[in-house]
RNA sequence: UGGGAUAUAGCCAAGUCGGUAAGGCAACGGACUUUGACUCCGUCAUUCCGCAGGUUCGAGUCCUGCUAUCCCAA
C-alpha cells in the first residue's frame, strides 16, 4: 500500500485532504508542524498554542491513522521570520507565507517523507498537479474562488511528482466543509485562516520591532517634487501601494510610490504615479517549461487571487522582465509574480 | 492700530434670491483575504457654521459689535 504523509494544521481543509487520500487508498501518516517558537513576548499568547496539533491529532484518530507532531520552530524562525524581518528591514514586502510554503510545508517535510518511505506528501492547498507525459504541471484548483497556486509556483519537479493536493479537485469551499460534516470533523466550521500566523493582531511592524529591539525612526512623507506632506512612523510599518493609514488630508487619495531607505522618506502620489509598464522578476522558477531563452506572452499574477494580466516576459540575464500589455499598480518589490498560461503555472518569482 | 480679505467637522472645501449644513481627504467599522496591500460597503457637523447680540415665522446665509488670521500700505 502506498503511504503518504499529510501535513495538517488542524483546519478543515487538511482534514479533508486527509479522508480524501485515505479513501482513494493510500496509508496516511498524519504530520502537524509546530512552528511558533515559546516566547510569547515576540510572537503573543494565541501563537503556537497546542490546540492546532491538538485538533489534528483527534481528527488523525478519528481517521486511524498515525500521527506525528514534529517542532520545526528553529527552521521556522530561520528560513521564514528572520527573512521576513530582513526584508522589510531593507524597504520590502516579503510574502511570507509563500516562504512557509516553500521551506516548511514542501521543504522540511520532504525530509520526513523519505524518512518515513513515503510516496506523496499532501496538503490541503487547492490547487492540482497534473503530468503532461514529460512535465508535472501544477494547475489551478478546479474551484477558482479559492485556487492557490499563486503560493505554490516555487514547486521543482521532484517535489511535484511526490505532491498530492486532493481539495484541487473539488468544487467549492462549501463542499469541503460538507465532506468534513459527513466526516464528523469538529472543525467543519472553523473560520478560514488569515493574517500572518506568527504575528498576532495583524500588527506585523510591532512584531519586527519586538523581534528585531530596534526602533525604526520616523520621516517625512515627501510629494514627488520632494515637498514635505507630513510625518511617518517608520518605514517598515508602510509598504508601495499602500493608500489607508498614511493620516495625511490630500485633495485626493495618496498612495506610497517608493520607499527611501536612504533618506528615511516616503513618497506620496496620487494613483496615476503608481501605474507601471513592467516590472523586473527574479529567483524564478519554471515549472512547465524549460527556462526560455525568448521573449514569450503569458498572464501575469503578482497578488494573490488577483486576476490575471496579459504581459510579455523577457529573460534575462538575471531573471525576467515583465512587460505588461496595460500599465499595471506597482507591486511592491519582494512580493511574487507568477506566469499562468490558462490553468497552468508556467513558473514564478520575487519581484525586484 | 489706514485700507482690504477671510473665518463652516481632524484637513481642504461647497453653500445660490435667508428656509432648515454638498463633496473630497483623513479617521473609524465591516466585507474581501493563508502576506503586506488594493478594492468595495457603511459611519462621520441634530450644544450647529470664530464669538456676542439684532432683524425675521425662519439665518451659515442680512445688520451691529468683538476676536483671530492673512494681505496691502506704514
Amino acid at each position: 500500500m502506498k503511504k503518504a504523509l499529510i501535513a495538517m494544521s488542524g483546519g478543515v481543509d487538511s482534514s479533508v485532504a486527509a479522508a480524501l487520500m485515505l479513501e482513494s487508498g493510500y496509508e496516511g501518516v498524519g504530520i502537524t508542524m509546530k512552528l511558533h517558537p515559546e516566547s510569547k513576548e515576540i510572537y503573543g499568547e494565541k501563537c503556537g498554542s497546542p490546540q492546532d496539533a491538538a485538533d489534528a491529532a483527534a481528527v488523525a484518530r478519528r481517521l486511524g491513522m498515525a500521527f506525528e507532531a514534529v517542532d520545526c520552530s528553529d527552521e521556522f524562525v530561520r528560513t521564514v521570520v528572520e527573512p521576513f524581518v530582513r526584508s522589510y528591514e531593507a524597504g520590502q514586502t516579503p510574502n511570507p507565507c509563500i516562504e512557509c510554503n516553500r521551506h516548511m510545508k514542501f521543504g522540511r517535510l520532504y525530509q520526513r517523507v523519505k524518512e518515513l518511505g513515503c510516496d506523496k506528501v499532501v496538503t490541503g492547498h487547492y490547487a492540482r498537479v497534473t503530468f503532461d507525459g514529460e512535465r508535472y504541471l501544477l494547475q489551478r484548483a478546479k474551484d477558482k474562488r479559492k485556487d492557490q497556486s499563486y503560493v505554490l509556483y516555487f514547486l521543482s519537479q521532484e517535489q511535484l511528482a511526490h505532491t498530492c493536493f486532493p481539495l484541487g479537485e473539488i468544487e467549492s469551499k462549501e463542499q469541503v466543509r460538507a465532506l468534513a460534516a459527513e466526516r464528523g470533523f469538529d472543525n467543519a466550521l472553523r473560520p478560514d485562516s488569515q493574517d500572518i500566523c506568527f504575528v498576532p493582531d495583524g500588527a506585523y511592524a510591532d512584531f519586527i520591532s519586538r523581534y528585531t529591539g530596534k526602533d525604526y525612526p520616523e520621516g517625512d512623507f515627501v510629494d514627488l517634487e520632494g515637498n514635505v506632506l507630513g510625518r511617518h512612523k517608520g518605514l517598515i510599518g508602510y509598504t508601495v501601494g499602500q493608500r489607508r493609514g498614511l493620516g495625511l488630508a490630500l485633495p485626493q487619495p495618496g498612495y506610497v510610490i517608493e520607499k527611501n531607505l536612504q533618506k528615511n522618506e516616503i513618497v506620496v502620489a496620487p494613483r496615476e504615479a503608481l501605474l507601471i509598464e513592467r516590472i523586473c522578476v527574479g529567483e524564478v522558477n519554471w515549472i512547465a517549461i524549460q527556462p526560455p531563452v525568448s521573449a514569450l506572452r503569458a498572464e501575469v499574477v503578482t497578488r494573490y487571487q488577483a486576476p490575471p494580466v496579459q504581459a510579455t516576459l523577457i529573460p534575462e540575464s538575471d531573471g525576467i522582465t515583465v512587460l505588461f500589455d496595460t500599465p499595471q499598480k506597482r507591486p511592491a518589490a519582494g512580493q511574487s509574480a507568477v506566469f499562468y498560461d490558462g490553468d497552468t503555472v508556467l513558473g514564478g518569482g520575487i519581484i525586484k
